[in-house]
DNA sequence: GACCATACGGAATTGACGTTCCGCTTGTCA
DNA sequence: TGACAAGCGGAACGTCAATTCCGTATGGTC
């Protein structure tokens, strides 16, 4: 399995390499995954071939953009478990995510389109998936969020947020607002179906 | 303006035209706008050029059928109107959109795609805005609704809601459930954004 | 039943993109 | 500084789906 020997890059594919994938992380979250590999390349300064040499596909590509951002969720899940106030800790969390999806729309469409791609990512990141238990029942022991909610339902509610483009005055902070509302833990809340 | 003159079809052609509409329906709720045009055409036992003598484009074609969804919608909500308690309708109101977005993939992606064009559709109905205003102000008036709700979220809400292929137990019904109870007046409401 | 405008079918065209290929360039190392 | 592998650019290619075109078929009408 070690066979994948790191042989030292030439220093101006490395270059590239960053460049493209900054150049990437631009263009993916601008117009999302219908941004196209010319636009990419043109950005980074580079041949389109450059961008094959380093990603042997557009899937490819976006599947590295995808993991870095489902690394930072870790992060920021980790980060909000230090938190004290344990519904704060969940609200936090929330509030990183959204706004993480609200900055890139090719975040947001992916998981729009195939939130149970959510789901392999989550499981390949177990620690996301475990950190986000965690807040989830530590809230819950505290009794400030609904006894009814499961881990898995953050990722579902996570997809439906920050939808680009909506009308005016419609922003992913109202919608996240009224959904917190909905999750907090409240004597009229109505159980959830399943 | 009235030069748009009504010209009797041949019968065949009222025929083929329906039979389009009906397969594109299915063919559009099942596998979203990704469908195509000959599948169309073929699920209508026709061939390519029938569908464009009919629609002149993929897209006419779907702002067709979203125009139907659209005549359902504005349906709907006058039937809430009709509903006596007043949280009653409106929790119905939204139930049906729900459920009516759940069976047309294509339905959610154009309004999970560009919550705006959600708008411009609304606009051209002022039947189905004035319905949802009147749903919205009468449980408002009620006591039963948050105040800080504005009718245009409930579109805005909408589409962030029926997204297909979740992850495994992540139905949309348990996301309507916690939006609704974000929604209902209470005490530890939290004052939305904007 | 003959005529012809209307309508049809589906092969061909077009355009957009992802991906490949190959001759040229440039780091790297002796 | 010369050799050469690693890397590059971008034109060319292949595919896929929307749209067009045109020869043929058919409903309506006399």
């Amino acid at each position: 399995m070690s066979i994948t020997e790191e042989r030292p890059q030439r220093a101006d594919a490395r270059r590239n390499r960053e460049a493209i994938v900054s150049a990437a992380r631009q263009v993916f979250a601008r117009h999302g995954r219908e941004a196209q590999m010319d636009d990419v390349a043109r950005r980074a300064k580079v041949g389109v071939g450059t961008v094959y040499r380093h990603f042997p596909t557009k899937e490819a590509l976006l599947a590295g953009l995808a993991e870095d951002r489902f690394r930072q969720l870790a992060e920021h899940a980790q980060e909000a478990l230090a938190i004290e106030d344990r519904w704060d800790a969940f609200e936090t969390f929330l509030q990183r995510w959204a706004s993480l999806q609200a900055s890139d729309r090719a975040l947001s469409q992916v998981l729009a389109e195939s939130p149970n791609l959510m789901c392999v990512a989550a499981c390949e990141r177990d620690d996301l998936t475990a950190a986000m238990r965690t807040l989830v029942t530590r809230a819950q022991a505290a009794g400030v969020l609904r006894a009814d909610v499961r881990a898995m339902d953050v990722p579902m509610i996570m997809c439906g947020l920050a939808r680009e483009g909506g009308p005016p005055g419609a922003s992913w902070e109202r919608m996240l607002a009224i959904v917190l509302d909905g999750l907090r833990a409240a004597a009229s809340n109505v159980a959830l179906p399943d």
